[in-house]
DNA sequence: ATTTCCTGTATGGAATTTCCCTACATGGAT
DNA sequence: ATCCATGTAGGGAAATTCCATACAGGAAAT
């Protein structure tokens, strides 16, 4: 019987994960979590074999979550769970040491299979995107992808997806928990990476940009 | 026993909404849909007492399902549900004739309520929420679909749309030939009539307004 | 092994901007 | 005649931006 860790700051879809995987025979909810604390007694607490992250936890990047569990949980596996895009964040969950990554709107089966796949030790990613790291691996920097953001790092990405949330850097500062002027540290260097000149044009970017991951249909 | 639709293309979400229903004594769901082509299967064979709606459907906007519910089947409350923030979607939906909305973060029993509150034939929004639609329905009252933008001014608006394209104070005060006070001034007044409090929602509000400009709704 | 580069974090200080208030002239609406 | 919306602008304190610099830890390269 294997015990499972669920991290998610939405309650319905908690309840439904833990539904889900309750009806497997071979595995069990030890615990729920909604934020960095409560995960962090459960590791302890609870011993479980799995931790499922999702990484847009609501004040909190899940990132750091996945970073710190393999730091200090070594062997756990992580699978991180995300409403969005693969293509955006699998790669980054990945070096984060997760061991999986699935999309939430998958299939109940592709959750269970992936679970599956990591506990038996492989690591669980669409094919698509399997092909694209593998890719990535051998060398192939130009492989694809956004061609602007892809080179900023994770917490360059952070700074910039809540720009484009309409924060500003004060409000950017206390939600990260860092010093103001680490943002502006961000900024400028996101500003440089992005050739980017002003202010009010980095806010634009941001904001183009997170409406297109974020929205992709709806008008 | 109030017999509910569930329409949404979470998987792991639908489970989780059921299963929270079905502990209530007095609610049974009575169906589940991923699609708008199912839903309206259900419409017609189930007949449920109360839709609750995702709006972030995959391929379709929900707000189309939204309209076509309050169309065809009058009688029919919808409760909306959705990943993003209230104040962009809320009241869309409630010009679509929902008679709620409510975050997927939120806590399970405001969920819950949620659905008392439609089913007792009130209608259910946060209360800042409340307070802005009843601002706006009496302060404007032929704000039917006017979109906010409408109240500006001549010039307000025309630095809206420059700031939209992500130009400073500065640049916008040369490129109009005014002083940068005065444009000062336009932007405490834009933020005032659009009820915007920083810099950097102003500039996140006009960068999506000027891209719906340009890129027409396929709404 | 050692050097170099990248990332995350943070500080200093000058130049700008934001933010909130006030002011005033005009041209309509009441 | 009066009131109000509009276009224009100034003052001043607080906050942000912009540019430079710093340093530790890790990765990569030599």
């Amino acid at each position: 019987m294997k015990k499972i860790l669920i991290v998610d700051d939405h309650p319905i879809f908690r309840m439904g994960m833990k539904e889900l995987l309750n009806q497997e025979d071979d595995l069990t909810v030890c615990s729920v979590a909604e934020d960095f604390a409560s995960a962090r007694k459960s590791l302890s607490e609870d011993q479980p074999d799995l931790a499922i992250i999702d990484i847009s936890l609501a004040e909190e990047n899940g990132l750091d979550l996945v970073k710190e569990i393999t730091l200090n949980y070594g062997g756990l596996p992580v699978l991180v769970l995300s409403l969005h895009d693969e293509s955006v964040w699998a790669e980054r969950a990945i070096r984060a040491g997760a061991r999986g990554y699935v999309m939430k709107k998958e299939a109940s089966e592709s959750v269970i299979s992936a679970i599956r796949n990591i506990l038996s030790g492989k690591i669980h990613v669409s094919p698509d995107m399997m092909a694209h790291l593998l890719d990535k691996f051998q060398g192939n920097p130009d492989a694809q992808g956004a061609p602007t953001v892809d080179i900023l790092t994770d917490r360059e990405l952070e700074v910039f997806r809540l720009i484009g949330s309409g924060l500003s850097t004060r409000e950017i500062a206390e939600r990260m928990k860092l010093g103001i002027k680490t943002i502006g540290t961000y900024r400028d260097r996101i500003k440089q990476k992005l050739c980017i000149k002003s202010a009010a044009e980095l806010t634009r970017h941001a904001v183009i940009w997170k409406e297109k991951e974020h929205f992709p249909a709806p008008e």
